[in-house]
DNA sequence: TCAATAGTTTAGAGCGATTCTAAAGTTAAG
DNA sequence: CTTAACTTTAGAATCGCTCTAAACTATTGA
């Protein structure tokens, strides 16, 4: 047990984020941050919010985590352009992801070594660099 | 001029792809294809159809993109969680993605190195690995 | 403790990209 | 030419997401 006071350490994130606790964000925040690296989208968090009895509105879940993406509590993964991705894992990393189904995994940053990456064009800056690693699941046998 | 016969050219492709090589896949193939690699929208390319004098609708521009992809005539590009970026170039190889403009540039195959590729998990195979370099382009001085 | 104020949430409208539908138009084959 | 199979198209529909403006809530300071 790592976490004594999940309650008090998310309140804490969110102040340190200059964000307000309020109930929606406290929730949301448990959700994602308890129980560590998640991956989801908002409609998913949504849902999985209503079934917790947790009542929030989907524009709030979209407000929340692009709020938290911008005070860097979360990541937005582009996998798959139908929908966003929002990763709890911040540290540098790269993805798995399963086209079939739509599920990502994390890959450690020290997992893949990138070599001889060509320098930016001029005029611009590297802010990032994600490595996807397209996979098919293959059907049971 | 290493394409002498580019209407010919096309037309094969197409045939080849078992697509029939109507008036619409004509024109916006000879558009995709001749003169060198490229990275459209579906939007992008209709409008410059429209410009080109070339009447084609836009659910025919959206079904001749994914037709082609279908083909492996083109390559889907997954950047910006808002549109679809096709591009002509389906050799192996990666982007620099400048994400104040969405422009999209290549980086071929060779000049990244990825090693220690973790393997896929269990029941997946890797369909692809994609880089994308992202970038930000500093306003002119 | 209680306003006043600033920040939040929300329902529902709005939007932009993409897909669907089914009717009209084309191409390929014989 | 006919016919059958395939294509195109306009417009409606859908989907994920954002916007709006009104109702609510946290914070601050008297």
């Amino acid at each position: 047990m790592t976490q004594e006071r999940p309650y008090a350490q998310t309140l804490t994130r969110l102040r340190e984020a200059g964000l307000r606790p309020t109930r929606q964000r406290l929730a949301l925040g448990r959700m994602l941050f308890e129980g560590g690296d998640r991956h989801v989208t908002a409609e998913a968090l949504h849902e999985e919010a209503q079934k917790a009895g947790v009542s929030v509105s989907l524009a709030t879940v979209y407000n929340t985590l692009h709020q938290f993406t911008e005070a860097d509590l979360l990541r937005e993964v582009v996998v798959d352009s139908s929908r966003t991705y929002f990763d709890t894992n911040i540290d540098d990393h790269h993805h798995f992801f399963i086209e079939n189904d739509g599920a990502l995994m994390d890959i450690a940053g020290d997992e893949i070594t990138i070599a001889n990456l060509p320098k930016a064009p001029d005029g611009t800056d590297i802010a990032r660099v994600d490595v996807i690693v397209r996979l098919h699941s293959r059907p049971r046998s």
